[in-house]
DNA sequence: AAATTTCGCAACCGCACAAGT
DNA sequence: AACTTGTGCGGTTGCGAAATT
């Protein structure tokens, strides 16, 4: 047996708000605040709204100072960092990010930023309904049920981001590999050697002069975001071991989620990871900055 | 011009967690 | 300690609009 529903799911209005709704909520709140019961909020106010309809409402839409739409390539970048560096932990992005909602940022980043710093051209739709009996193979199959893997995605964003920044590779000199890129680079060996067929390139430089710089740093666990405090003139001096700080295995998760990584999940990311078609308009203002700083799963050289 | 497909966004759902009892 | 209840969050869905065929 699960939990009570939070309201009575028959006499509860759903779907979008009327404009007398929103009124009436927002009236209500400006006067009186939420009182801090949100179940309790629609019945004092006459709304056949369910609580957690009326709070999502007023997060997104009505309280004030929130905007929607026109993201800057100022927020492009953070929201990209962090994501590359905490996963789909919308919450703690929107809260770097004024008058932005998480939901908004999540609807941004799953329709557009997404597609725009990928360069993923989709042959088909997602949202495509598998007809009984017509299950998709092959690759179709892989996507359909892959698209949401967040630690693969963002593996493959790290990837394509260092090969749009450098034309270098690090790879070929593991004295100047952060600890990162070690963990990284068996892992992609391991996949080679263990997948038939697969054949994914090493990942170029992190931490080279001309590679991206993160100009965040946030705390796995705590999610707490701030600037990095280490700038980084040149990539090698930094990389070379002063200022390095290393992470513990527990520490990082994001290969601690690679570990489940299984061959169906592979599909998606070596059918879709072209470098070559990848595209993201948003470098340049990356390279436009003097401090260069990077900053990322924790780790900051 | 009509039909079909794709896109973008608002809103819902269910789970996890925290606080209260 | 166990249970209940409210809140917050991330994933997903539904649907209208726009684009394509």
């Amino acid at each position: 047996m699960g939990r009570a529903p939070c309201c009575d799911k028959a006499n509860v209005k759903k779907g979008p708000w009327s404009p007398e709704e929103d009124f009436k909520l927002k009236s209500y709140i400006d006067q009186h605040g939420t009182g801090n019961n949100w179940i309790a909020l629609p019945q004092k106010i006459g709304l056949k709204r369910c609580g957690k309809s009326c709070r999502l409402r007023w997060l997104n839409y009505l309280r004030p100072n929130i905007k929607h739409g026109g993201f800057t390539e100022e927020e492009d970048n953070i929201i990209c960092s962090l994501y590359i560096s905490i996963g789909s932990r919308w919450s703690i992005i929107a809260a770097q990010l004024p008058g932005r909602t998480d939901n908004d940022i999540k609807n941004y980043w799953n329709t557009r930023l997404k597609k725009k710093l990928l360069g993923r051209h989709r042959k088909s739709s997602s949202r495509r309904v598998p007809i009984p009996g017509q299950e998709p193979e092959g690759e179709d199959a892989f996507d359909l049920q892959n698209l949401s893997n967040s630690a693969l995605e963002r593996l493959q964003l790290h990837l394509q981001l260092q090969t749009l920044q450098t034309p270098f590779s690090l790879y070929n000199n593991p004295a100047l590999l952060p600890k990162l890129n070690h963990k990284m680079i068996e892992t992609l060996d391991s996949l080679n050697q263990n997948i038939p067929g697969l054949n994914i390139s090493a990942p170029p430089a992190l931490g080279q002069e001309g590679s991206i710089k993160i100009p965040f740093h946030c705390d796995p666990k705590s999610g707490v975001v701030e600037q990095n405090p280490i700038l980084v003139n040149d990539g090698f001096s930094a990389a070379a071991g002063e200022n390095l700080q290393t992470v513990g295995d527990d520490e990082f998760d994001f290969f601690k989620e690679m570990g489940g990584a299984g061959r169906e999940n592979l599909g998606w990311w070596c059918n879709e990871f072209e470098v070559k078609s990848s595209s993201w308009d948003s470098t340049a203002v990356i390279h436009q900055s003097e401090e260069h700083v990077y900053g990322d799963y924790g780790m900051s050289f």
